[in-house]
DNA sequence: TAGGTATGATGAACCGTTTCCATCCAGGCG
DNA sequence: CGCCTGGATGGAAACGGTTCATCATACCTA
């Protein structure tokens, strides 16, 4: 079967291409009668646009790129799923690519993006991102890992940190250890720095409230090793809460508590951050400080497409967090 | 500055436009030595042709769709990774989409994948795919869950099931619980009967070996239960081994096991099914079998590209797992 | 040496839209 | 009533490559 083009709506709909092509694209200089008629010729033939024909001329793709460090990652993923929606909901498709934390390779996508002529990139800056010259031409919103001069959004990580730790100062626990995350990352530290925060303003003084960190990678093992750290101390000088920079780490200092004979949470409360699936599935459930991740993602796509005016250079869009309580928190047992 | 194009690089060469698009696209019959210069001049130029001019005529886009029911699922978020980077080693981008196990929207999707003119796509099935009409025009290779009728790519699950099983009957294990997938899923059904094929085959007459089945969904938590059904038993009934269909499932049913005060491995070897790194990251880490999620993905874009010959309708690919062994499993005590 | 042929390069047509410009027509106004 | 204004439509150029039919050149062969 020939394939159906836009002069074959026109012929008929006894019109120009012109005609055909306003209708296609809302234009509101054609009249209503006219765009029902065209309207129903086009389901009737099953006629479709020529992306690329269309791109060509208009310089308009509906593709956006994401580029991520790891899409095994699940953060990421959901980050991606969630873009990929909000973009559907605006008429867009998403490439996705995945830079494995390697600021070459990031580079490269980026590169491959811009010369497919994608209409913004959502970017996730890997680790050892630099300074990376960023297409000047292109509309970027950089997410969650935020660049200090850049514009970007990701979630609060200050403030929700700072609402977890709260929740714990709240039930009564004074002796709150933290396992903050690898030294170098933006938001690894933003968390940190909402640790001291809620220390500082909420227990100011007292002589209990000192701040006792373990720093680590944000994997479950790591969150293992740190939770030995911090917990191997005589009873009574030992947390009776510790706070984890991510899930992963805190499941894994659940599992060092466990092996401690230290119950969860009788004898120790446990908060996590993320939020992700894994969290509500371990035994206790998981307390932790959920980021907005679908929010972030929608934010992004919106920020993209312009459907929020940005000038690029603004300050960085902040995503409140908002805390899941699972069963690893309690009031702290008297000793 | 402006745009640099095919006739600025032509210009400057001294040469047409055709010879340079011969070149771009080494095309045999052009001198080495104006390839050389051309490629130069491009180089110099900076020159990126345009994606969208290209596929316009030549019907080529150089991108593949992928479809998957989620993306929160380790397996296809590795899967959709793996199959990025083969994509990218053609130098070809891959635009994601999710179906939420829904046919619907899966419809959607791949018309959406098809009006963009993709070269390929490469599909995951939702559950409840019933019989929908795949654009005959469009390579569309099929993944993991296999449809009769329809050619694809996916691990043995069978053959690799029997694997794990065999394992521990080599480890002397003669009562062997199993924890089944859904029903109406076509690998869930290839699992079982993996298992059924070793018990047969290994076992044949000893009067232990009866199969103990349990049915389950594939998460964590319905592992946890159906681990609780296989091992609420009398210990000299109990069964001395399980093998979970998935990762989740064997996690869920660790907990259930320790829970009971059963210990791992002494009193209960465990394996699962799918080589999530998540299965890395328990406490002994999980002995599994993992699916070689790469190679399907780089088989199926190699199927995608024609890089092997494809007649459509052929029988499927089945890449053979392979049995990580962790720390669940020993022979079993004597009683 | 003339005719045939293989090879490398050319120029123009072509792909399927969008968009610019000209045209046409209806209606308002002086 | 003629002129002007502005909205709706038609027609064709333009977008930036690829490809096809042609052509020039040099090489072979009879």
């Amino acid at each position: 079967m020939p394939k159906v083009g836009i002069r074959d709506v026109a012929k008929l709909a006894g019109v120009s291409t012109g005609t055909v092509s306003r209708v296609l694209n809302d234009h509101p200089s054609v009249t209503n009668e006219l765009r029902v008629r065209v309207r129903s010729i086009i389901e009737q033939l099953g006629y479709m646009p020529d992306p690329s024909a269309r791109s060509m001329r208009s310089k308009v793709s509906r593709l956006i790129g994401i580029v991520i460090p790891d899409l095994t990652n699940p953060f990421f993923s959901e980050l991606v799923q969630s873009a990929e929606q909000a973009a559907a909901r605006h008429g867009y498709n998403v490439i996705v690519m995945t830079s494995f934390d390697h600021a070459s390779k990031e580079a490269d996508r980026i590169g491959q993006l811009t010369s497919r002529k994608v209409d913004g990139i959502l970017l996730v800056p890997s680790n050892d991102f630099h300074t990376l010259k960023l297409p000047k031409a292109l509309p970027i919103v950089i997410v969650d890992r935020l660049l200090p001069g850049y514009s970007g959004i990701a979630a609060d990580h200050r403030s929700g940190v700072r609402l977890g730790v709260e929740h714990l100062v709240k039930l009564g626990h004074r002796r709150i250890g933290f396992i903050s995350g690898p030294k170098d990352s933006v938001p690894a530290n933003d968390r940190l720095t909402g640790y001291l925060d809620a220390m500082r303003l909420a227990l100011d003084g007292e002589q209990d409230a000192v701040p006792l960190i373990a720093e680590a990678a944000f994997d479950y093992e790591s969150g293992r090793s740190a939770g030995n750290y911090l917990l191997a101390r005589a009873r009574h000088e030992r947390p009776t809460a510790i706070f984890a920079s991510s899930d992963q780490q805190a499941i894994g200092c659940m599992r060092a508590a466990h092996d401690l004979g230290i119950p969860i949470p009788a004898a120790l409360s446990i908060v996590g951050f993320d939020g992700i699936p894994l969290a509500s599935m371990t035994i206790p459930r998981l307390t932790t400080v959920k980021q907005p991740i679908q929010e972030i993602a929608a934010a992004a796509v919106a920020v993209l497409l312009g459907a929020e005016s940005r000038t690029g250079l603004g300050k960085p869009l902040l995503l409140p967090c908002e805390i899941c309580e699972g069963e690893t928190t309690c009031a702290p047992q008297p000793d």
